[in-house]
DNA sequence: GGGCCCGCGTGATGGTGGTCACACGGAGCC
DNA sequence: GGCTCCGTGTGACCACCATCACGCGGGCCC
């Protein structure tokens, strides 16, 4: 299927660009579509395209070397993934799956390289990416020392709350909400306990099951309570 | 004291720059000792230096909510730390602290970029040294997958095996080896626990002291069936 | 030398969460 | 409708490791 630049030039980090740098990305981009569960990016090898999400969801994930699997990061709609290979010739480190059906336009690595080194705005947002994840992977780590199981799981909840949300006092949504298995595997811990754990948010009103699609967070200051150690379930 | 361009350029990320620009950089640098244990970069706070390791050992660290130390990487002498705030205004992600006396230079930040915006080269190293953190953040995580306890430790050590050593068949030495705390924040797992685990290699012999600066693997082979978990201890 | 701190070694104990096993309901598909 | 797959819910059991407590020895400083 055919790129417009236009649909190039509905993400953040491309939006930047002249016209006509997005219509020679545009030209060399492919349209990709995915299954659930299927394998986007493969982990070990070298990638040559970076992906960009325009619908659906993704998951970063690892593997232990007795096959344990391992979550590492989401990627939302608007964002991208892959782009590692941007900076050395070192393969992809992290396999990133579809959580749901997706749409996604690879974009070759050659092609962004050079329209990266013709706009420095771009390296900047490209390296902003990365600090980003490292940030994030830094938290991330800092959660998984947590020796209170629960309170891992709230904290995650709360990182996974739109920001605009925790201003207000009482509700929060989170759309389309990780499986329990899918956060279980970025907490280190097991499906069942993450259902548990859910069960006891669920038994005190804290959280509420909004159809399959919305999870509510009825009480935020004691979902924060709980994320922050103040209080034990 | 003094910072001379010869000192900069020692540093392989320096090395490239040409005179006048390590001129620059030095004249503007400063030279800070540590103590053992001191905090070199804080948490949370926007640094405005780049540490560069010339001496010494250090830790990045990080803390759980419940004040709990969560280890993320060494810094061994030649490489630096704390270049993260050059890529967006974002505060510093984690401490760093000196895990034996050490010897640094600080750069300041603005120098740096003024630096980097002239040497494309730069930018480049700087990219490889954020990807090869994620890469290493990413391995890290996956051995924190790892249920097996003794085999998380085996894998740590293994990383810790300079790649030379890894081609022979017999013996790998590791200077100046991690204590078992340090270990332990890495693994999350209790410095107990490292002890044990020490034990029973080193009855095993497949590790042994060598002093109280070298650890020596006595048994390259062995250590890596347990890495890879062929074998349990 | 004496004292102190730190890193290491080791046993006992108890809590906790992983694991297994099974059940249930909804979605999609033929 | 009947089938399967998947996500979730739940109980029982037990291994495992964190925790606590204590001891030991080496290095360092006064």
């Amino acid at each position: 299927m055919v790129v417009t630049p236009e649909l190039l030039g509905a993400f953040p980090i491309l939006k930047p660009l002249a016209p006509p740098a997005l219509a020679q990305l545009a030209q060399q981009s492919a349209i990709r579509k995915f299954a659930r569960r299927a394998i986007i990016l493969n982990a070990g090898q070298r990638e040559n395209h970076v992906c960009f999400l325009f619908e659906g969801r993704l998951q970063g994930v690892d593997f232990t070397i007795d096959g344990r699997e391992v979550g590492l990061f989401f990627v939302e709609p608007g964002d991208f993934c892959g782009e590692l290979c941007l900076f050395d010739e070192g393969p992809q480190p992290e396999y990133v799956i579809a959580l749901t059906a997706a749409m996604t336009v690879f974009v070759p690595i050659e092609a962004l390289r050079e329209v990266m080194l013709k706009n420095p705005g771009m390296i900047n947002v490209l390296g902003r990416k990365l600090a980003a994840r490292v940030r994030q992977m830094t938290f991330q780590r800092s959660l998984l020392g947590l020796p209170n199981i629960a309170q891992r799981v709230c904290c995650q909840l709360w990182s996974l709350i739109p920001e605009r949300d925790k201003q207000q006092q009482a509700n929060g949504v989170i759309a389309n909400p990780p499986t329990h298995m899918e956060i279980a595997i970025m907490l280190n811990i097991s499906r069942e306990t993450v259902t548990r754990v859910f069960q006891a948010l669920q038994t005190r009103q804290i959280v509420k099951r909004d159809g399959p699609t919305r999870l509510l967070i009825a009480d935020l200051p004691s979902l924060k309570s709980f994320a922050e150690g103040r209080e034990e379930l």
